[in-house]
DNA sequence: GCATTATATCTCAGTACAGAGATTCTTATC
DNA sequence: GATAAGAATCTCTGTACTGAGATATAATGC
């Protein structure tokens, strides 16, 4: 990660006002979409980098601490049901209970209604350490928003509910 | 991690159900934070998966993409400036540059101001390639959005690019 | 000019998943 | 209870990246 105020050296500079005029006709129809689209993911990008650092600490991935997360606040969960929620694959969970079980947080265990499937559950250590570190996780989470008031934040969560429920539901019914 | 946000704590007497109490406590007084990060997140998976569907039909990624879209906007781009710009490690954008030459899609030229440096330029092969999907692209991201109206899109992308810059800018080096 | 330090890119090993197909089990029907 | 369709998980291969170090060049102080 190098980011430095480069030295200085004759711009990359290209005429861009010829350059936009050209696609003037397609950019000025869809120009503020594709910018909602970039904001999108920059602030998506930002505020995971926080997020992903203060969980990487606990040597941890998002996807393993939001599979922790899940189960710390909703209980003993299928497989399957992790999966849908966190939107993974298929070898995605089972990778990811692998690894979790590997360090031993989190515990598989039979379903008695059906054989098929298996409950993940957390193990007690893993339990303990949540505890410890959620509420840190919580805080970290919340400064990387404090860029927003809290009227912004309920807005932005209104509307982003909002987009991505149509976005998820739209041609693309199958999370798989 | 200045802000240490002390949970209010009842002083004295602190058996379990107290405790349990002040994690509730934090809890609730996060959640509508972790609440917008959860949506954040899916609201730019699910949109992510509609512009990777639409961008995949032409065998690129959306990194590669995003690179021929900057190149075809803004002209030739040192290989530094794009990796600030589209977000990727140094690794990143040699591997990325290196695919899109061997599509034929662009070229490295040498900077003739710092012989370290390279530009990335869009070959015409490229430049044709763009013009002919960059607008099915710009279709497929409006569709994408379609779940918000035009009101929305335009506080959504203000709220955005405000927490964008928020994030970046905090603790993390700027990204432009 | 020459050494030193900083920067731009590249190399290489490793990580985190995605996706297709295999395996194991359930349910419905005979 | 045997068979077949369907479902949940696992296995395996492939892809797109990350990050640490290597190499070449530039800028700066002596």
């Amino acid at each position: 990660m190098t980011t430095r105020p480069a030295p200085k050296r004759s711009g990359a500079a290209a005429p861009r006002a010829a350059k936009a005029a050209a696609n003037a006709a397609v950019d000025a129809r869809y120009a503020d979409d594709l910018k909602l689209w970039v904001v999108l993911a920059r602030a998506h990008a930002a505020v995971e980098r926080h997020v992903s650092r203060d969980i990487a600490e606990h040597g941890l991935s998002i996807a393993e601490f939001g599979i922790l997360e899940l189960l710390y606040h909703k209980g003993p969960q299928l497989l399957g049901d992790i999966q849908r929620r966190i939107l993974v694959s298929s070898g995605g969970i089972t990778f990811l209970v692998d690894r979790l079980e590997a360090k031993g947080l989190v515990a598989r265990e039979a379903c008695p209604d059906d054989r098929r499937a298996r409950f993940a559950v957390l193990t007690p250590a893993g339990r303990t350490m949540m505890k410890r570190i959620f509420p840190r996780h919580a805080a970290a989470v919340s400064r990387a928003l404090s860029g927003l008031t809290r009227d912004e934040r309920q807005a932005a969560t209104r509307l982003l509910r909002t987009l991505g429920l149509a976005a998820a539901g739209e041609s693309s019914p199958g999370t798989d």
